[in-house]
DNA sequence: GTCTATACAGTGATAGAC
DNA sequence: GTCTATCACTGTATAGAC
């Protein structure tokens, strides 16, 4: 399959395999432009760097999960008004569940590099990363004010990094064999949470209404 | 001062703080022996590796880190019983947010590269430093059961992780002006999101003679 | 445009002299 | 203990072939 694929393509697969195996710094281009049947100044040709490389593994594979939980979210949405505050928890923490135990065994490896590289490395990756997905973290928050009317915008943004750290340090750390049964008490717990830490804004006319219409 | 110090303390001090400054692997080994007046082998010499003084340089600051904590949690323990929940959660949460905000600006620059690295990298750094702070989370995963009975430990140890994964990653992520508040909202997030998900363990005597008891 | 061969400066590590 | 010399290897850049 990855022998029809472009030079492209294979550099792709193999640097996410290779990666994911042993690591971003311990894989050297070489490496991977052997096992993608490449030369070694293909990797610069097609990408610029080893860095940007790996930001292309990334982002091929965060456009799919965080596609699959803004559709998951807006099924949720539709379902019911107001939304149930566990079901968008589900749409943001199941998706990347799935992503890392999905049938393929890429996915479980990904998951790996994503956590190490989240934090690690250059600045820019990061950035550059979480400036590409803020809108989904936005409308995230957006569905969450939504369900827990009354919410500080600032403590709301802070709570969801809260999930997002919980996330991300859960996965790359434990065994995926009960990856379910953990992504539930994920859900659980931040859903508490947010319950429990609702700040209400000061009390103004729109919350005056808000409560009026109840 | 560091210039009467040892060359390994030398070593240390020079490689923390370009560490954190550009990055583990965007340092040298080089940069570092010449910052700290010393020569290339060195290194190899007083720690093994390059990796082996990442780990020590880690070490030195968990170790006042994680005593910080202990000595904290044994205040907290010793002032009710049973315990204050959110104390218990300060008691784990405050003194990481001290080592970032101390007068030092040592403290701020660790808390980046503990963060990046924590992931990073090779499996064995992280694996060496979990298992040598595994007694810190275990304290403090009794304590919290002891403030909160009833709960069932795997439960527990898994919200442990998710606390730890939410701190290491705003860490790493605020800009560090208003940790203070931030602190605060991860303690009444944390203590809400275990209070809204105790696990009763199954009725059992155990669990039985405790309600008696009280 | 796509790919290749080759060169380059810099890296972590090590063996052996002092 | 410390230092020098040296090694194999790295990511990157470029000139030029198809």
């Amino acid at each position: 399959m990855s022998a029809n694929a472009s030079t492209n393509d294979r550099i792709l697969d193999a640097a996410e395999r290779l990666f994911a195996e042993e690591g971003f710094h311990a894989t050297s281009l070489r490496q991977i432009t052997q096992a993608a049947d490449a030369n070694l100044a293909a990797v610069n040709y097609h990408f610029g760097s080893k860095q940007a490389l790996l930001l292309a593994v990334f982002r091929r594979r965060l456009d799919a999960l965080n596609q699959a939980r803004l559709e998951r979210l807006d099924h949720v949405l539709d379902a019911a008004d107001p939304p149930v505050l566990e079901d968008i928890l589900k749409a943001f923490v199941f998706p990347a569940m799935a992503l890392t135990h999905g049938r393929h065994h890429e996915g479980q490896r990904f998951m790996r590099i994503l956590m190490r590289a989240f934090a690690d490395q250059d600045e820019q990756l990061h950035r550059a990363l979480s400036a590409e997905y803020a809108h989904v973290m936005r409308r995230f928050a957006d569905a969450i004010a939504t369900a827990l009317p009354g919410t500080e915008p600032v403590h709301l943004r802070r709570q969801l990094d809260f999930l997002v750290g919980a996330l991300t340090h859960t996965m790359a750390e434990s065994e995926l064999e009960d990856a379910e049964s953990i992504a539930s008490d994920l859900v659980r717990f931040t859903a508490a949470g947010l319950r429990g830490t609702v700040q209400p804004i000061a009390r103004s006319g729109a919350r005056r209404a808000m409560e009026i219409a109840r």
